[in-house]
DNA sequence: CGCCTCGTTGATCTCGATCAATGTGGGTGG
DNA sequence: CCACCCACATTGATCGAGATCAACGAGGCG
């Protein structure tokens, strides 16, 4: 994780270069850290936590477009205008730096640029995929298949009570958060679970907590 | 559009170094470049004609991901599996390079690279916009919408019978691709347009053309 | 002419949205 | 410590947009 981001590619003069340019910053959970349409000149990476890429109509539906952990690029080159708002989703923390700066930096050491285009383009294959799941997959699936990519997530690395066990996690999103993401309404979302919770598929010992008792189960629903 | 093209950013030298390694291949309409889960590592840009990225679920359900015009990347670095199947939208024909060649290649030309970063993040903002459309838009959003990016595009351009008056221009995409495209069935699609053409918005004088007649009120629906 | 693909139109069904009420847990102040 | 509040989650009832199933039409080509 740590060998994906902005700082790591580089020596200790380089990192100091970087520095001096940059600036950390902590969010609180909801707050933002770029609105949409407006020409914040904020880029640099995620530290810690979690941040969520949220489009919206102009009469107030939203959609979810994007999540970045710790490592993820965030904010714009090449461009004046930020197309979509970037809110943490939980308590977070970015190194930021002016789009300017950082894009001349980028000229300088070209192994960060490199960095930057891998992570975009797996970024942009990821996008892709989640296009299908929103669009050809029902809602059951689309929560199940949720469920399994949170499960293995290194940033909510679940605990499994014994070897082979049931897996245990937290969830870092609310229910409307995970309704925005997966194109669903929060109604939806709550009937799969207790749906998946009836069925004996998993258990949800606390509000963000899921346990997988039937990972087989899970993935066949998954499909 | 040509200057966004790998070759173009390139002197005669460069140019040289090359097609020493590509390889141009013309694609009849329906032909796949790369199939979804082969290992293809052919790597290149389009040169004319447009392509689309298919992804599809187990069951087959399928999800148009991205479209690709001339000059724009296709195919998969740093990745020994093709994620999504590529295949022509039209009579297209692409230069193509060993995946390997391309890596070389942009290591030695930081300008390529450059220029590859750049189109991967317009990709990438297209790509997330493209999401919120097909999540919370309703079917006439999508498909007049899709209607005003078409009349717009420079590879479809349109022609007006008069200065200021209607806007005449031929859909690259038979109804199933756009059903496929905007996350819709044939069907819907259909009775959107037939719905468009009843309101005396558009005119269908063939099964590929479309008459803009009044853009405002197509805007208006599409929201 | 008959075939074949593509598009249109109609009837019905279904999944998820919407509207509405109720439950729950954590924090605050009396 | 408890009562209250408030945001969040669950559950139920109903609705509707778009999918699905089915039939028909229109052009292109051997």
């Amino acid at each position: 994780m740590r060998d994906r981001s902005l700082c790591s590619s580089l020596d200790d003069d380089r990192l100091t270069d970087l520095h001096r340019i940059g600036r950390r910053q902590r969010l609180a959970p909801g707050d933002t850290l770029a609105l949409a349409g407006s020409d914040s000149s904020a880029c640099g990476n995620v530290i810690s936590g979690a941040l969520q890429l949220c489009a919206s109509t102009a009469d107030g539906r939203e959609q979810t477009v994007g999540t970045l952990y710790p490592a993820d690029f965030v904010g714009w080159l090449y461009a004046s205008e930020t197309p979509f708002t970037v809110r943490a989703i939980c308590e977070s923390e970015v190194c930021t730096f002016h789009r300017g700066s950082l894009e001349q930096l980028l000229e300088r050491h070209i192994d960060l640029e490199r960095q930057l285009l891998r992570q975009a383009l797996a970024a942009l294959d990821d996008t892709r995929a989640q296009m299908l799941t929103l669009t050809r997959r029902s809602a059951a699936e689309k929560v199940a298949g949720f469920l399994l990519d949170m499960a293995v997530r290194p940033e909510t690395r679940g605990q499994r009570a014994a070897p082979g066990g049931p897996l245990t996690f937290d969830l870092p999103l609310s229910r409307g958060q995970m309704a925005e993401l997966l194109g669903l309404t929060i109604e939806t979302v709550s009937r799969q679970l207790t749906r998946l919770k009836i069925a004996g598929t998993i258990a949800l010992p606390g509000v963000r907590a899921v346990t997988i008792r039937d990972e087989a189960a899970l993935r066949a629903v998954a499909g």
